[in-house]
RNA sequence: GCCGAUGUGGCGAAAUGGCAGACGCAACGGACUUAAAAUCCGUUGGGCUUUAAACGGCCCGUGCCGGUUCGAGUCCGGCCAUCGGCACCA
């Protein structure tokens, strides 16, 4: 036998359908002020993560996402949305500059060969995007745009009274240089040999680059560096009014990281104290403390190994092996940092402190677990009430004094939870709490404390030694950088046959010395900007791609970044769903934005970041991105392990397409179980789904003598009679919930009980069937579409397309039964089953209950304590 | 170590505090067929039990232990396991 015959002709509508979508250009959307525009719709902004086109396709993981937001954009434009449903392409980047520097060919073109086989693999599968709006970061149109915005942040700084991003005009003081949101900074940074490029602390992973997983070092760079941190206030208060998973919200906070506490200053014991030949009068130590309520319990002080007063306090006699320290201290990697950081290491500076609440001399210790770039750099050690001060204090053999009791029965030493203080005179009998406000105000009016807030947020690293990315818009001219004006853009790279990262820190750019002198006097910058760049706004880029005036226009950023409009004509329930949370009625922004939890503190937050500095430059109407924000789960493979090719256990898309049909692979997917959750694939499932597209068929097709497919002589132009009508109905309702809800395994469930229905009745009534190929459609399109069609060839009578058509109402009325089971409990354990009218009333329904011979026999030689009705649904009896 | 998510049949999963397991997969039985595939119909959480057979009846069951409630997969408290994130951030 030859080829097995295929359930339904998908091969031969799919591509019909894809081609038809494409000529009609029926997913286009209309910008504000251009032809058919129609101002009365509500708009609705339904955004996916866009890919990085790899060289290995497409995987299923990809499409998951992509296909609950085209289930919800085909559903919206039913719903009368005018919906902006994008997709693009995130093309700068490490892996494609890797894999042309293995294969020799350049980025350019294996990015855009990657490109056309991802876009080929997406339009196979039915997406209703807007092609007219692709992006490309790669593209200098594009990036022009991304170095725009580069120039808006180097030329804005954060004016902290205003607390927002203001032009660098604003700035009132005598070096601008050291406040703009874009600055160069000596800083020790990731340096990666093998990748010949630094990395953002996010690329960094164990000590292993992200990418390739190469080895990392330490190592200080001068570098162009992103203010991130002025805004760390905001991006974390900021994110309360936004709808996204309670867990992302929680990892940003935690990326974040604000603590609240104090910063008080200990001053250097004198030259009498200490004997040195050296004066250290004067010198202060500050330390950013969250717990000053330990303050009493504080015995000693530890400096970063990079702290500047190092140099100013450290005795003679211990130098040498300070300076010992400290290098190794330096030529330490992260990993090592990490791997050692079991065994504390330090070594004391041979000076002392003043403890200003004790007053007690305390030595002064240099160990490298007070990291520089937090909080001042220095820290009081509290060894009775800190586990790292605990552990270097028994090492080094230091004091400890416990000042905090806890409230249980648990020893006070080693405890580090909130309790009452102790051994601590100012603050003695006090909750950690009001010990804190206590000794803070205690400190200020002796003006040796501050209150303080510490994040752990960095500023973002955002320069790279690499070729295949944005190049900067600055120039250098004795030994200032220097921003290039608006019209010079794009800066577009020179054309690089030896891309190869050189391995000594200097980018490939500075090889293209015709490129890199700009004038007499001045040359190009030649690093380039890190992937996250091009992302952090191609959801703006959207709303008005073609725009070379503006990054985008002001009237489309207006309306698809504003509020989505009341949606329109809501039944009830719909407005029950609405209340819980649905995906109607958000006050601004992308309405649905859906991608992987990988991103929740890279690009989201970096996209945060840019976002307000343009809100605060009064380029965008809303302060936040992304309203609603939805994490689709992991896709395992059929083994239950992640999906990756050296398990063999991946799957392409292409594969389960080219066997059950692009429908199939889009409904599978989402029958799978629920978006948000990780779950294993399964072909048997995705069989299981493509027998329900195919009973589909059959229940409107039929074959004849010939073998060939018509439409079955069972579909009639009749009514529905009433339980018919009550399934469609119950349909409609359930598949809008659902959607709604983003449910869209339980959609598809309710959808399968309607063709079961259905399934070997006498007569099909047209109208029903009209109605269910209208909700089949956001989900399987070609399908529907070609029924549709087939539908009004035979019956006439409907006007276009099914993309074309409204989503259908349900009337509450129909699903309203007559009568209704009544489940009858004894003791909260089901025992009997009535049929009741509707109408009944509570007594009727004890009464009736009670009446029951089986419950009569139950409830023989015992009393009725208590009955309780829960209306149209059951009744508990309870006896004892 | 800290933070978070998850735990329901052989499997993927359903279930506003109200009949646990909808829907699908797999398995088994039947119809159609020369036969198979496909399709259609039916059974299917575990155990016990009544009966000639059937209808039935009873008990147990949502990771474990406890609590609240007439009633708990769902709410509360405590554990266990798996996955994910962070990890000297003072």
């Amino acid at each position: 036998m030859s080829e097995r015959r295929k359930p339904y002709p998908f091969d031969q509508i799919e591509p019909k359908w894809q081609a038809i979508w494409d000529e009609r250009q029926l997913f286009h959307a209309l910008n504000p002020g251009e032809g058919n525009f129609d101002p009365a719709k509500p708009k609705f902004y339904v955004l996916d993560m866009f890919p990085y086109p790899s060289g290995a396709g497409l995987h299923v993981g990809h499409p998951e996402g992509y296909t609950a937001t085209d289930i919800v954009a085909r559903y919206k434009r039913m719903r009368g949305f005018n919906v902006l449903h994008p997709m693009g392409w995130d093309a700068f980047g490490l892996p494609a500059e890797q894999y042309a520097i293995k294969t020799g060919q350049h980025p350019s073109i294996t990015t855009r060969d990657n490109v056309a086989k991802f876009k080929s693999q997406l339009e196979r599968i039915g997406f209703s995007y807007d092609w007219q709006r692709e992006v490309n970061t790669t593209d200098p149109r594009y990036f022009k745009w991304t170095q725009w915005i580069f120039l808006k942040i180097y030329n804005s700084w954060f004016n902290p009274e205003t607390n927002k991003a203001e032009p660098i005009s604003t700035y009132r003081g005598d070096d601008p240089d050291s406040v703009r949101l874009a600055y160069i900074a000596e800083v020790p940074v990731n340096w990666c040999p093998e990748l010949g490029t630094v990395l953002a602390n996010e690329e960094v992973i164990d000590g292993k680059s992200e990418v390739g997983g190469f080895p990392v070092v330490r190592r200080p760079m001068r570098q162009w560096m992103l203010r991130i941190t002025a805004f760390a206030e905001r991006l974390i208060d900021e994110l309360d009014g936004l709808d996204w998973p309670q867990s992302i919200k929680l990892l940003q906070r935690n990326w974040i990281g604000r603590s609240e506490g104090a910063e008080i200053d200990f001053a250097v014991a004198g030259v009498a104290d200490s004997g040195a030949a050296v004066t250290d009068r004067g010198h202060k130590i500050r330390v950013f403390t969250t717990r000053p309520d330990t303050l009493y319990g504080g015995t000693y002080l530890v400096l970063a190994p990079e702290h500047s007063l190092v140099d100013l306090i450290v005795k003679k006699e211990q130098w040498p092996a300070m300076r010992e320290y400290r290098e190794k201290t330096a030529r330490k990697s992260d990993l090592e940092r990490t791997e050692l950081s079991k065994e504390k290491t330090g070594v004391f500076s041979g000076a002392f402190a003043i403890n200003p609440a004790t007053n007690q001399k305390i030595p002064i210790w240099i160990a490298d677990y007070v990291l520089i770039g937090y909080g001042t750099g220095a820290i009081g050690g509290v060894p009775a009430h800190d586990e790292r001060d605990f552990e270097f204090a028994k090492k080094f053999d230091l004091p400890f004094v416990e000042v905090v009791q806890p409230s249980g029965g648990e020893p006070a030493m080693g405890f580090t939870g909130e309790g009452i203080a102790i051994n601590s005179p100012i603050i003695n009998g006090l909750s950690t709490r009001e010990a804190k406000r206590k000794i803070i105000a205690w400190l200020e009016q002796r003006g040796q404390a501050k209150g303080a807030v510490n994040y752990k947020l960095r500023d973002w690293l955002f320069s790279r030694q690499r070729y295949w990315g944005e190049p900067f818009p600055v120039v250098w001219q004795d030994g200032h950088h220097r921003a290039l004006d608006e019209s010079e853009l794009p800066i577009v790279p020179p054309p690089l046959d030896d891309y190869k990262p050189t391995g000594t820190g200097e980018p490939p750019l500075a090889k293209a010395k015709d490129w890199v002198r700009y004038s007499e006097k001045a040359s190009r910058e030649t690093n380039t900007m890190p992937q996250w760049a091009g992302s952090c706004w191609y959801y703006l880029r959207y709303c008005d791609p073609q725009n070379d005036q503006r990054f985008v226009g002001e009237e489309a950023e207006r309306y698809w970044m504003g509020d989505s409009t009341a949606g329109i004509g809501l039944q009830n329930a719909e407005r029950k769903s609405v209340a819980a949370g649905s995906i109607r009625n958000q006050p601004g922004g992308v309405d649905l934005y859906v991608g992987g939890t990988e991103h929740a503190v890279l690009h989201l937050l970096y996209a945060r970041f840019w976002h307000k500095v343009l809100f605060d430059l009064g380029y965008l109407s809303k302060p936040e991105p992304f309203q609603r924000l939805v994490n689709q789960g992991i896709i395992l493979g059929e083994d239950n392990q992640k999906m990756s090719k050296s398990r063999g256990n991946v799957i392409s898309p292409d594969d389960v397409i080219e066997s059950y049909g692009a429908d199939a692979f889009r409904c599978y997917e989402m029958f799978m179980g629920p978006l948000e959750q990780m779950k294993p694939w399964s072909m048997r499932g995705v069989e299981g789904v493509a027998r329900f597209l195919a009973r589909v068929w059959r229940l409107m097709m039929s074959e004849n003598q010939a073998g060939e497919w018509e439409l079955s002589s069972k579909v009639k132009d009749i009514e529905p009679d009433k339980p018919q009508q009550k399934i469609m109905h119950a349909t409609i309702k359930k598949v809008t919930g659902d959607i709604e809800a983003l449910s869209f395994n339980t959609a598809i469930a309710q959808m399968m009980i309607f063709v079961n229905a259905f399934t070997n009745v006498e007569t099909i009534p047209l109208s029903a069937m009209r109605t269910f190929l209208v909700l089949l459609n956001p989900f399987a399109p070609h399908l529907s579409s070609e029924l549709w069609e087939k539908l009004n060839k035979q019956f006439g009578k409907s006007d276009g397309d099914i993309t074309e058509q409204s989503w259908p109402d349900y009337d509450e009325r129909v699903l309203v039964e007559d009568e209704v089971e009544i489940a009858v409990q004894v003791n909260g354990k089901v025992r009997d089953r009535v049929r009741l009218s509707i109408s009944a009333t509570e007594d009727e329904v004890k009464a009736a209950v009670l009446a029951s011979p089986k419950i009569q026999q139950l409830t023989a030689g015992h009393t009725v304590a208590k009955v309780v009705v829960v209306p149209k649904k059951l009744v508990n009896i309870v006896v004892n």
